[in-house]
DNA sequence: CCTTCTTTCTCCACACACAGGACAAAGTCT
DNA sequence: AGACTTTGTCCTGTGTGTGGAGAAAGAAGG
């Protein structure tokens, strides 16, 4: 089960690792342009890496009217663990070394039922997915939880949405049943993660990633880095108000954006919308669902349906609100829209970029994509891949 | 008048400089265990700084046990000058290589007046100075302007309070006359650097600085830097919208902080206040000067005017709740309040501290100082003077 | 006054990292 | 077959930095 992956030796070594990691296979005489190092250093350090067996020479690539070069690429058995906990669900992924998602389970299942049911069934998913030959062990596994963590010790602290984490040694924990690095971020720094190194912020230095799922939160990345802050809580926008004697929420104030704008409080918005007979639609969905949610919205809009519509409208104003604020304090080149409800997604994007470019300044929002994230359910899990990578091809 | 300032030759000077400017004088031996590097290496470095002029040994301290040790300590004939302009003040400081003000000026003007009035205000400041006997010529000069800057060319950029100076080549141009490299910041960028050097903000790594003046910025400092966003206008926070249907601002908003708290509009406020004869004190007040303005508020608040406190206080609720979502975003170890209306001091503070701790999260909260600024006026010279150090004690 | 112990600073030999050129290998193109 | 290109290896020179052996300068104690 315990798998000794080995480690760079130095942060050139390091820096290969990332780059074959980012841009795949490439030859010794490449890799020399790309660092900036000689061919005989390089030559010396790839070698190294051979021997380790963190890279594979295999084969040869055609030509290009000379010698032809090898293959130099991340050895093909690495594998890394990709999981994402949301509030109601769990997404495991596995991928290789260059993050690819070879293998994605998705299982409901409601994060207050606790750490240690939790894990069980992330152990098991994991297993599975072994099992049905993507891999045969892990090198190294990343994780997001639903709320604040200490990041350096990975354990989630004062989490609202799911007590009885606090203090639940995750990254311990989990290391020891895999018997690999693991390390532990919030969800939503995890997206940012996933969407920066495969989707829309490529190449972005400065960028926000707004998650809309059961909360609201968002991932903010200054110079390519997550910012997490002083006590790992940056970015929990949810509390911020929208309305100063607006509606009650949770955490015991009024007019809170998660209170007016949420998976949670969209679902609210419509049954009591389907209730008072305002939507024939939502009404029809009420009847034969126990309960409407946020896809049930979006179903109703992609049919037309004028109250879904509006509330989603008026969501995205609400947002459109918050996020014109941080635009304004943070000035990203970057506004990434994600999470479970991407499915409402150009209505409310619509609606957000109206609110943002009326009332931001002009200099902040004068070239400034706000777009929704391209990787849908999978860019937590491929986010958490590329934490653990990170960490991974790093200097021991 | 142009002075060939040398420069380190690599990163080992660069750090030794910087550590002499922040730790004062220092023997080779204590430098060698704060820098981590063998005495033999260390002694090179130094001899090297001796040779160039940048860094003189003088004396010899008292002994510890054994043989005294020689005083390695900055150039004392070194000199910055910190130029702060204000909306509607400049202030210009001499600072030696250590960033001691060793000579402050203030004079009034109004940034509206144009870049080229106002550079010929600030050279005949510096020449003063100069005159004075506190400097033969300068090193380096910072300089801070109140709006956005594109900072690597020094140049400010679509500045709302300061048209006529958007694109200005304030730093070739400084830098031309001066005869030494300039730096150019925002001033509100300039007031955290200052803090964070010499005032409440030393030791912290994430802090915000919101500076109150004429309008509201405020400083974002991430990891020890700071941090200018994509354009150069990230800590433009005075036009976030505090109140939905609010005020109208200049901006062509509704509901912007700066409409309903700022220098401004405290003096706008305590005029009408004074008129409709609320208060006898600002009335009193508005007979003798022509126009009252944020320091008539402080001065009736000190003197118990009721009226004025209460405008203070209902400002601080304003502050507070933009402070309180910045600090929901932000999660930082600290805030620091300045700028000219200090004088309102422990009133404005307590406002502002009773709706951040009410508004944001407990975790982000916990253990957050709000405090306020504790350089006053020079907090922007000293600010600028740090800069254009940093520049200079940097590998040419 | 002399010895011993400390601290500071200097000098020197050695290890290591890295660059850059010469050269061999393996191609393409004419 | 010969000229030219590209890739990869080998080797040597150079500059950076470490660590140890002293020398210098002083304190404390007998």
């Amino acid at each position: 089960m315990r798998r000794m992956t080995a480690r760079p030796e130095n942060t050139h070594q390091a820096r290969l690792l990332r780059l074959l990691r980012d841009n795949g296979s490439n030859s010794r005489a490449q890799l020399g342009d790309l660092v900036d190092l000689s061919r005989s250093k390089l030559a010396v350090e790839v070698d190294r890496l051979l021997e380790t067996g963190l890279v594979v020479a295999d084969g040869l690539a055609p030509s290009r009217g000379g010698r032809r070069s090898h293959n130099i690429r991340l050895a093909p058995t690495l594998r890394f663990l990709g999981v994402d906990i949301g509030a109601t669900s769990i997404d495991v992924a596995v991928t290789n070394a260059e993050l690819e998602v070879l293998g994605h389970l998705n299982h409901p299942m409601d994060v207050r039922e606790g750490p240690v049911a939790v894990f069980e069934q992330v152990l098991s998913m994991a297993a599975k997915l072994r099992a049905s030959g993507l891999a045969e062990g892990f090198d190294g596994a990343g994780i997001g939880v639903p709320g604040p963590v200490r990041f350096p010790e990975g354990v989630p602290v004062a989490p609202p949405i799911m007590p009885g984490w606090d203090g639940f040694p995750v990254r311990e924990a989990l290391s020891q049943e895999l018997g690999c690095p693991v390390m532990v971020d919030n969800d939503v720094n995890l997206m940012a993660m996933g969407e920066q190194h495969a989707g829309v912020a490529r190449s972005v230095g400065d960028f926000l990633c707004v998650k809309i799922g059961t909360g609201i939160g968002c991932g903010i990345v200054v110079g390519g880095e997550v910012y997490r802050g002083t006590t790992g809580s940056a970015g929990d926008i949810g509390h911020i108000q929208v309305e100063p004697e607006g509606r009650a929420c949770a955490c015991g104030n009024r007019g809170c954006l998660e209170a007016h704008f949420s998976g949670a409080a969209l679902a609210r918005d419509a049954e009591q919308a389907a209730r008072e007979g305002r939507s024939a639609y939502l009404a029809a969905r009420l009847e034969t669902a126990e309960r409407l949610t946020a896809e049930s919205v979006s179903a109703a809009a992609a049919a037309g349906d004028p109250v879904a519509l509006e509330l989603i409208r008026e969501g995205g104003k609400r947002l459109g609100q918050v996020i014109a604020g941080l635009v304004s304090f943070f000035n990203p080149g970057l506004v990434v829209i994600g999470g479970g409800v991407t499915g409402l997604g150009h209505t409310l994007l619509a609606s957000v970029r109206t609110q943002v470019y009326r009332q931001s300044l002009p200099l902040a929002t004068g070239n400034l994509p706000i777009v929704l994230g391209e990787l849908g359910p999978a860019a937590g899990a491929i986010g958490a891949a590329r934490l653990i990578s990170d960490h991974v091809f790093s200097p021991a």
